[in-house]
DNA sequence: CAAGGGTGCTCG
DNA sequence: GAGCACCCTTGC
């Protein structure tokens, strides 16, 4: 009898094993780890990847064939499998489904890998003068640019037919060697600054990177990070290698990406991002494993591209939470980064003015090498800040008369204001708008939070419940209001309040359509008086010049948050939003509305800046035994019933926890109902992360085998960036 | 007794 | 997660 040939197949199922296949005589030639197959699964047709081939099964008498080998070659190599599958077993999360989330859209159904050349276009006549607008804009686009890829085109906002024209025209040229040849060519580099002292200094220390190194690059607003990432660039291309940069979502605009393809013209670099088709997508991941993409600019999932000769990845923001992913595979693409930089032994740049604790913990610790950018360009200046106390003045929707005050002295003076919104994680606890007594739990440190519908305070660290007090207990006062609003009733307000002045609302909502965004942003540019009202995506990316204030409406959701990573959030946003506004030699002003502004944190941040902050709350956290210096995860879980929610949680609880790990919980999540479902949550900290993801481990599987498990939806997230 | 719906089990 | 057997209810 001839031995069986088994392949171990990892299927998109929400289930933590691989099934195992038999490998017929046809198949067996080609078959490799890394190949993709179909086969029947109970009564459906599904995509797999083969994880391991073996003579053997577990299963062997109940083996169904491969129906179809569906490629005669591995799609990934050794070091993506060992990524994915580090991904799998560090966020616990079934294999299958991590290659799902790793693989493009096109390769999960089945379809071919091989993807033509993506063309690009040219300028070769920039001289001629053209009537239609749009086609000076794709000129001026090019100018700009160098080359774009003819995929790009229709995000950009031109049309085939503009394309068409200008092509008649002999303007443009279109080809599809997209510079095929970078590699033998010597690389070309356009023009660049001479770096100031402290960029110089990082780069020759990144340049001296031999192996994984991982670099903090922690400079201000405006100390040119973007530059010594460029410069840093230059030596893995020169070698004919690879580099990935990845980006916030928003971060990645037609002006970024064309300051690269300017600097490397003869270098073909190329997008990956959330509102690319599927067809777009599969180009850029072919690109990167034939090489015919030298660099990749890409948001979170782009750390899953295939890179055949990767020399380092540059992680800009690192500090921003859309690294993070929140369902699925709930990973974090820095931490994935570093995975991958180690791996390959490539040198891994993080970038940022306000990085997040975890890292700079990781850089005072000499895990990371810190690399400081103080010096700032010339036309940049310091901002003022205003802390308004908030105590006993009269508002309306959230803004103190105190505000409009300031609001209408920078709009009469022909100004820009910016009203900011801090709506993330957004969880009330009660304010009293006299004294500012804030609603606490009797039993721990933590705020209580307020739940209009029971009308009930909750804590969220211990579950405690009590009645929201009539009578403010430390003033008598009546008036106990959450802290907290939202942007259209403010935006209405403001209106009401400047009639004359046009409105802008920048948010997830109002720029949700096509291009949208960027009219927004044109109209801002106009320079005219103006109030732009926003959430997060103002505080990213874009500077307005005539911007003269910036007013930041809920200071204290970020103070006093039961999420214990609201204030650092905080102050990244402060910092941020404030190197937003203001021009060369003109100070603009930041107001931060505030019950405390006496509070350390709030005190700290604004003498002496996000530095100086940052130590402090890591100081803070040290105390308090929180991340970074343990390890946290949460088990989600939502359903209908809340009956169904604690027989599951409370299951989990065993009568003795191994030493080093603590348990909190159940506790409601921040929204405790949405759309009828309860939501609750358990909080598994650990003293040391490996104690803690062995703890987790075996929790999963007892959970993957539970019964009670089946009646709720439930989630784990290692290393939450968000209690929510 | 058939239709309808909830539940729990398996998938290799 | 999908599909399905199983069982219980309901309606006539």
């Amino acid at each position: 009898m001839t031995t069986p040939v088994v392949a171990e197949i990892a299927l998109n199922v929400p289930l933590y094993r691989n099934f195992d296949y038999l490998v017929e005589p046809q198949f067996q030639t080609n078959i490799a780890v890394g190949c993709r197959v179909a086969v029947q699964f109970g009564r459906q047709q599904l995509v797999g990847i083969v994880v391991a081939l073996k003579s053997n099964s577990e299963f062997l008498d109940k083996l169904k064939p491969i129906s179809r080998l569906i490629d005669n070659n591995a799609i990934i190599d050794r070091h993506m499998i060992s990524l994915i599958e580090f991904a799998s077993h560090y966020y616990q999360n079934p294999l299958g489904e991590c290659y799902q989330v790793a693989l493009p859209t096109l390769l999960n159904k089945g379809e071919a890998v091989d993807k033509s050349a993506v063309p690009i276009i040219k300028l070769i006549d920039e001289n001629t003068s053209v009537n239609g607008k749009k086609q000076r804009q794709l000129i001026e686009h090019l100018v700009d640019s160098g080359s774009t890829p003819v995929t790009e085109l229709s995000a950009l906002g031109f049309s085939s037919a503009t394309v068409k024209s200008l092509l008649e025209k002999a303007i443009i040229e279109k080809t599809v060697e997209y510079n095929r040849d970078w590699q033998s060519k010597p690389l070309a580099i356009g023009d660049k600054p001479k770096l100031k002292r402290e960029q110089a200094i990082a780069l020759a220390a990144i340049n001296q990177a031999t192996g994984y190194t991982c670099y903090l690059l922690e400079g201000v607003t405006g100390s040119g990070k973007t530059e010594v990432y460029l410069q840093a660039l230059e030596k893995p291309l020169q070698q004919g290698k690879q580099a990935l940069v990845l980006v916030p979502e928003i971060g990645l605009t037609p002006q970024t990406v064309n300051r690269f393809r300017r600097r490397f013209p003869n270098v073909p670099i190329m997008l990956w991002h959330s509102a690319m088709t599927d067809n777009e997508r599969l180009s850029t991941w072919r690109a990167a494993q034939t090489q015919s993409a030298a660099i990749v600019i890409g948001t979170r999932s782009s750390v899953f591209l295939p890179f055949a000769k990767l020399a380092m990845i540059i992680v800009d923001e690192e500090h921003d939470l859309s690294f993070k992913q929140q369902d699925s595979l709930r990973y974090h693409a820095r931490d994935l980064a570093c995975f991958r930089a180690a791996k390959l032994a490539i040198p891994l740049i993080l970038g940022s003015a306000t990085p997040s604790l975890e890292t700079i913990h990781n850089a005072t610790n000499n895990k990371y090498q810190l690399l400081t950018l103080t010096e700032r360009a010339q036309t940049q200046s310091d901002n003022q800040y205003v802390l308004l106390d908030m105590r006993g003045q009269h508002q309306q929707s959230g803004l103190a008369l105190a505000t409009l005050d300031y609001i209408k002295k920078e709009l009469t003076k022909g100004k820009q204001v910016m009203v900011f919104l801090n709506r993330r994680g957004f969880s009330p606890s009660l304010i009293c708008h006299e004294c500012g007594w804030l609603s606490q739990c009797q039993r721990c440190s933590a705020n209580a939070t307020y739940h209009k519908h029971i009308r009930n305070l909750i804590c969220h660290h211990c579950g405690a419940q009590e009645h929201v007090p009539t009578q403010c207990p430390s003033c008598g006062s009546t008036q106990i209001i959450p802290a907290g609003q939202g942007t259209e009733q403010v935006a209405e307000f403001l209106a009401e309040s400047f009639p004359d002045t046009p409105i802008t609302r920048v948010d997830r909502d109002s720029t949700r359509k096509k291009g949208s965004l960027e009219s927004a942003l044109h109209d801002i540019n106009k320079g005219e008086p103006r109030i732009l009202i926003g959430t997060q995506m103002l505080a990213k990316g874009h500077h307005f010049s005539e911007v003269s204030l910036v007013v930041i409406m809920d200071v204290d959701s970020g103070l006093y948050s039961y999420d214990f990573r609201a204030t650092e959030h905080l102050a990244q946003l402060i910092t941020q939003v404030s190197g937003r506004a203001g021009r060369s030699g003109e100070a603009g002003t930041v107001l931060l509305q505030t019950h405390f502004p006496e509070h350390p944190l709030l005190q700290d941040l604004i003498n002496n800046g996000y530095q100086d902050f940052s130590r402090y709350a890591l100081r803070e956290r040290e105390e308090t035994l929180l991340p970074p210096y343990t390890s946290l995860a949460i088990i989600r879980c939502e359903s209908h019933k809340l009956n169904d929610i604690n027989n599951f949680l409370y299951d989990l609880i065993p009568e003795q926890l191994p030493s080093g790990i603590q348990l909190l919980g159940p506790v409601p999540a921040a929204l405790e109902r949405i759309a009828g479902k309860y939501r609750y949550q358990l909080h598994i900290q650990g003293n040391e992360r490996k104690k803690l993801h062995l703890y987790l481990h075996q929790l999963v599987s007892y959970i993957s085998q539970s019964k009670l498990a089946t009646k709720v939806r439930w989630s784990i997230d290692i290393d939450p960036v968000s209690m929510a």
